[in-house]
DNA sequence: GACTTAATTTAGAAGTAGCTTAAATAAGCT
DNA sequence: AGCTTATTTAAGCTACTTCTAAATTAAGTC
């Protein structure tokens, strides 16, 4: 008898969660890093260094609890990929806001780092 | 030469903002009120009872500042009505959600209620 | 002007979100 | 077992959100 196939969806596409995590800027970079290829936890953490490790661990879980995410262990690396089924039109406003991100990510970034310096005066 | 048409859009739709205006239940409810027909604030203040009136006021002014409805002032009052041009997908998520809504804005309500109840004890 | 009605703005409380640092888990290697 | 690497969990902090109650604005009426 076969195995079953390795990454079934964990929990189903929430309609309402998803929504709020597409909300976020920063978990939709996350979300298109693992849109097209799977990567692991590290490997977007590299690459998103604006924040720490921990923080984009959270991120993913979100990700992954509201169903934009299907989670995949493999020894000590987790790797994440996109789960695109059953996005419906929310796919088209993904695309669509990832094309107006390209700015809207600089800004935030500077944004945290005004109040960071803030923080510490 | 005639006058211009009554009710111009104030603001260009802003994705990033309009999306998260719809990523909140009660925004959403409010947005479904004005989606056919144009009404008051206080006819909106009246039909969702479960919050005040200045909390609509508060939603309404974010809807109408992320493009996704159209304020038209007479006398006193205040009509809004959704803005439906230049939602492109978002339609489509947002009538998918609003039959998700049915039981959510339910659970919503009885969620405040607790928070209430104990804030008062 | 004084009063009423419609709606908003202000001020502040309570809860939530997103981040940081430090500590913990978990797998693999020697 | 002890050490390293990969990643998460825990605790705490700041900023933002959503709400309420009280004060304010704005238009129309007597």
């Amino acid at each position: 008898m076969p195995r079953m196939q390795a990454a079934t969806r964990n929990t189903p596409l929430a309609i309402e969660a998803a929504m709020s995590a597409i909300a976020n800027p920063r978990r939709r970079q996350i979300l298109r890093l693992v849109w097209d290829a799977e990567r692991s936890a590290g490997d977007i953490a590299a690459t998103v260094h604006e924040v720490s490790w921990p923080a984009i661990s959270q991120s993913l879980r979100l990700l992954k609890n509201s169903g934009l995410v299907i989670e995949r262990r493999q020894g000590t690396h987790r790797f994440y990929k996109a789960d695109r089924r059953g996005l419906g039109p929310l796919e088209a406003v993904l695309r669509q806001m990832w094309t107006h991100d390209l700015g809207r990510l600089r800004e935030l970034a500077e944004q945290e780092a005004r109040s960071r310096k803030k923080r510490h005066d």
